[in-house]
DNA sequence: CTCCGTTGGCTAAGACACTTAGTTTTACAG
DNA sequence: CTGTAAAACTAAGTGTCTTAGCCAACGGAG
C-alpha cells in the first residue's frame, strides 16, 4: 500500500480541516493519519513531527487570512476598505474556527506570514493619509481590535445576549472615526 | 509521605506560576507533580485531571485580571479610568503571560469569570455617559482592541521595530476619543 | 492515651500519542 | 526488464494521562 498520493500540502489541509471542524486540539498525527487513511509515521515522509505540522497549519491559515484582506482592501479606499478589511477577517474567522486559533501561536519563520496580513492593512492606512510610523501605530491597533474582537467572539467572550455583529460595526464605525481624526491631525 | 499539605489552589496555583515561567503548553500534570514534590496520580486528589487543572488555571487568572483592572479603575473616571484600566490589563498580562494564556481557551462556567472582568468596564463606560445596549457594545469593543494588542504583543506579532508602548498609548488615545465621541452623541 | 475512620499520599498498570528504526513495496527511469 | 529511490508499513521505545487499589498519617471519640 505504499505511494498513497500524499504530499506536505495534502497533510497540512487535512490538519486545518481537521482544526476546523474538531477544534484545534484534536489536530493529532493520529487523527491527521486516520483522515488520510494512512498510519501516524507516514506523515513523517512530509512532516517533521507534530511542531512542524502545526507551524505550517499557522502558516497556511495566515497566507489564507492575507488573501482575504487583500481581495477586501482592493478597489476600496479609506473608510470603506477598513470596513471591508475587518468584514472579511471575522467572516474568515467564523468559516475557519480551528485556522484561525492556529494564528495565536507564534513560531520561527512566521516573519513573512505577519508581514503578508500587515500589508493590505498598510494599504488601508494610505488611504486615511497615514504614512511611516503613523501608519505601524494605526496598523497595530486596528489588527488588535479586529483579531481581539474575533478572538474573544470564538472563545465565548461575550456572556450577553446582543447581537456580536452589530458589536462589530459599531467597533468598525469607532476605528474610522479615530482614523479619520488622526487623518485630520496630520 | 502522606499528607504532604496540599490543596487545590496550592496545585493550581503552581500550575499557574509553571505557565508563567515555561509557557502553557509545559503546564502537565507530571511537571506541576514534580514542582509540588510529588506523584502525578497525587494531584487527582485536588483536581478531576488536566482539563480541570487548566480551566481552574483560566479561572485564577481572570480574577486576579478583574482585580487589576476594578483597583485601576477606582477612583477615576471616563479617560482616566480607561486608561488606566488599559495600563493595567496589558502590565498584568505581560508580568503573567502565562495565565493570560490560559484565558484564550474557553471552558464551561466561565460565565462568573467573564462576568468579573466585564463589571468593572461597565463602570468606565458610565464614565462616558454610556448606559444599556451602548455600553455593552462599548465594553466589546474597548476589551476586544485590549486583549487583541496584548495577545498579539506577547505572541509576537508585532514585526517592526517600534516601541510597543508608544502603539497602545496611542490606541487608548484612539479609544478614548471615539468613546467621547459617543458620549456626545447620545 | 488509644483506637479508628477519613484523608491524602503512594505504587502498579493500562491506554494513547509522538517518534525513531528498520523493512517492504511501489512507481518510474534507464 | 531491472534497479533505485520514494513512500508507505510494522515494531518498538518513551512519555503522559488516568484508573485502581493500597498504605500511612492526622484528628476526633471514647
Amino acid at each position: 500500500m505504499a505511494h498513497a498520493g500524499l504530499d506536505t500540502a495534502a497533510v497540512v489541509a487535512a490538519a486545518a480541516s481537521l482544526a476546523d471542524e474538531q477544534g484545534l486540539e484534536a489536530v493529532t498525527l493520529t487523527a491527521v493519519a486516520a483522515t488520510l487513511a494512512v498510519r501516524p509515521p507516514s506523515l513523517y515522509s512530509h512532516v517533521s513531527g507534530l511542531q512542524d505540522l502545526r507551524a505550517r497549519v499557522a502558516e497556511l491559515a495566515a497566507g489564507e487570512l492575507a488573501a482575504a484582506l487583500t481581495d477586501a482592501v482592493s478597489g476600496r479606499a479609506a473608510g470603506d476598505a477598513l470596513r471591508a478589511a475587518g468584514r472579511a477577517h471575522r467572516a474568515w474567522a467564523l468559516a475557519h474556527p480551528g485556522r484561525h486559533a492556529a494564528l495565536q501561536f507564534p513560531r520561527p519563520r512566521q516573519h513573512d506570514a505577519v508581514a503578508s496580513v500587515v500589508v493590505p492593512m498598510v494599504a488601508v492606512m494610505r488611504g486615511y493619509g497615514l504614512e511611516g510610523e503613523d501608519a505601524i501605530h494605526a496598523v497595530r491597533a486596528v489588527r488588535a481590535a479586529i483579531y481581539g474582537f474575533v478572538a474573544l467572539e470564538g472563545g465565548g467572550g461575550f456572556g450577553m445576549p446582543l447581537d456580536p455583529g452589530d458589536s462589530f460595526e459599531r467597533l468598525l464605525d469607532l476605528l474610522d472615526d479615530g482614523l479619520q481624526r488622526l487623518s485630520r491631525r496630520s
